[in-house]
DNA sequence: AAGCGTACCAACCGCTTTAGA
DNA sequence: CTCTAAAGCGGTTGGTACGCT
């Protein structure tokens, strides 16, 4: 089978019975099995036999993907609902495809990851084959290669690498009511111009920008956030109040996305303030698009939530009805007023950031977990200088950008930190980045060039 | 050859979201 | 509208293989 034949050591250790190979927790678990003194069938954890996967596919072959509690129940396997569903979509189901990835397979993660963060399962729906688990566990493996190799996280070429039917659009909004009808309509400057210049130009803000990535809560309730999120909520419930008319608190967005959410608290609707920007996915019925909800009202903290992936409504909208979204990365914007508008041009990409944004980016993305669990807790170090200029993506000219793409301009290498190198822990000065000034610069592109052509010679294998 | 450290990845855990009664 | 179960999701853990000393 294809399946366990491409598979490297640890498919050989699920590929026997437990007959042979018997992990220590599955001995402790053979001690346990059976019905227990309440009657109740003790579970059994750890891997999965071939026998096991022989009768779950069975099973799947005959019922199809739905009642995973049932699976126990029908099949007497002793293993949970949850963790049949999980063995099946991971490892059992048809067209699953297994191997290293390949080249540009990582650069689509990498592309994907860049915009979209740890939506592992959103990246799935641009990897066909793939699993959410297999596309997390490679990307903390390449973050923990990155690390040691100081490569950047993301390489330019990953940047600008074009995702078959990932397309980004900032331009065009539209709400509407759930059944559809249209509210309002319009340019996301509106938007952009009103609300986020404030929010995103403030250094301490800790926009992860391009989308506000991964921004917990308790990231967010940061001291400095604080106060300089209610620009950007200021902003939104300015443009809310355009939508006096929408008759729900809810709004969908033209594709069927959902622009406006009502938030889940407070009594303040008009601070229903809910961003997005989309994708679409030719020939498929998926339309999802990226969503950024800030799900506090106005004076509190800010929940920027991680984009997520949303269906279609079934009264939607669809493009069909509306323009179309840009043809990916190819809007181009003349005044970087918002982050927005700097983030979604990977053209750019990460160069067209601000430095801080790339900053923050990179030494958010090249942490582990468990360091990024223990910014959060913290409300994040400062590694933002404090005498940053608050409107430093402002005044970016065209002309400016389009040095980005030499490599070998200013901007350019003093837009391409070192991640690994500047781990946020300590207040630095923006004269310290590598490549604004000072010993740092050359090396840090000749390292940026270095990591690009390894990279290539060497997609990861194991 | 043994010991150690590390990479990889399957599987689990816990939380959130969704569906349906 | 509320409650509950199921499903989905992302983070984490732990076992095995492998490479290095």
């Amino acid at each position: 089978m294809i399946l366990f034949s491409l598979r490297s050591h640890n498919m050989n250790r699920e590929k026997d019975d437990s007959d042979r190979i018997i992990a220590p927790n599955v001995q402790l678990e053979s001690s346990l099995s059976g019905p227990s003194s309440a009657g109740e069938t003790v579970l059994k954890k750890g891997p999965w036999t071939s026998s096991e996967d022989a009768i779950l596919v069975e099973y799947m072959r005959e019922h199809g993907e739905r009642n995973w509690n049932a699976v126990q129940k029908s099949t007497g396997l002793r293993r949970s609902g949850k963790s049949c569903r999980l063995r099946w979509i991971n490892h059992l189901r048809p067209n699953l495809k297994k191997g290293t990835f390949t080249p540009e397979e990582e650069k689509t993660i990498a592309h994907l990851h860049y915009y979209l963060g740890n939506k592992w399962a959103q990246m799935t729906a641009f990897l066909p084959g793939r699993t959410d688990n297999e596309i997390k566990n490679y990307w903390n493996s390449r973050i923990r290669k990155r690390q040691q190799t100081r490569l950047p996280l993301y390489s330019a070429s990953e940047l600008n690498y074009r995702v078959p039917g990932f397309t980004l659009n900032t331009n065009m909004y539209r709400c509407a009511d759930r059944r559809g009808r249209k509210v309002l309509q319009g340019a996301m400057t509106d938007f952009l111009d009103i609300g986020f210049q404030p929010f995103v130009a403030n250094p301490r803000t800790p926009s992860r920008s391009p989308l506000f990535r991964d921004i917990s809560s308790t990231g967010l309730a940061s001291q400095g956030l604080r106060s300089h999120t209610h620009g950007f909520n200021a902003g939104m419930k300015h443009a809310m109040q355009l939508m006096e008319n929408v008759p729900q608190n809810r709004g969908i967005m033209a594709g069927g996305q959902r622009m406006f959410e009502q938030l889940p608290h407070g009594p303040d609707s008009a601070n229903k303030n809910l961003l997005f920007l989309g994708y679409s996915k030719p020939g498929s019925h998926i339309q999802p698009n990226y969503n950024f909800s800030t799900s506090r009202p106005l004076t509190g903290t800010v929940k920027v939530e991680l984009p997520s992936l949303q269906y279609p409504e079934p009264d939607s909208y669809s493009w069909q009805t509306f323009p179309p979204p840009p043809p990916p990365y190819e809007a181009i914007h003349t005044h970087f007023q918002s982050p927005l508008a700097v983030s979604t041009q990977p053209y750019f990409a990460s160069p067209s950031s601000s430095l801080v944004e790339t900053f923050v980016q990179g030494s958010h993305a090249m942490s582990p977990s468990w360091q990024q669990s223990a910014e959060r807790r913290s409300n994040y170090p400062a590694i933002y200088p404090s005498n940053m200029p608050k409107n430093l993506t402002a005044n970016i000219s065209a002309a400016d950008l389009e040095g980005l793409s030499d490599p070998y301009s200013h901007f350019y290498r003093s837009a391409v930190p070192q991640f690994s190198e500047f781990a946020p822990t300590s207040n630095i000065s923006l004269d310290e980045l590598p490549g604004s000034k000072g010993p740092a610069g050359p090396g840090a592109l000749s390292r940026w060039n270095t990591g690009a052509s390894r990279e290539t010679q060497q997609p990861h294998s194991r």
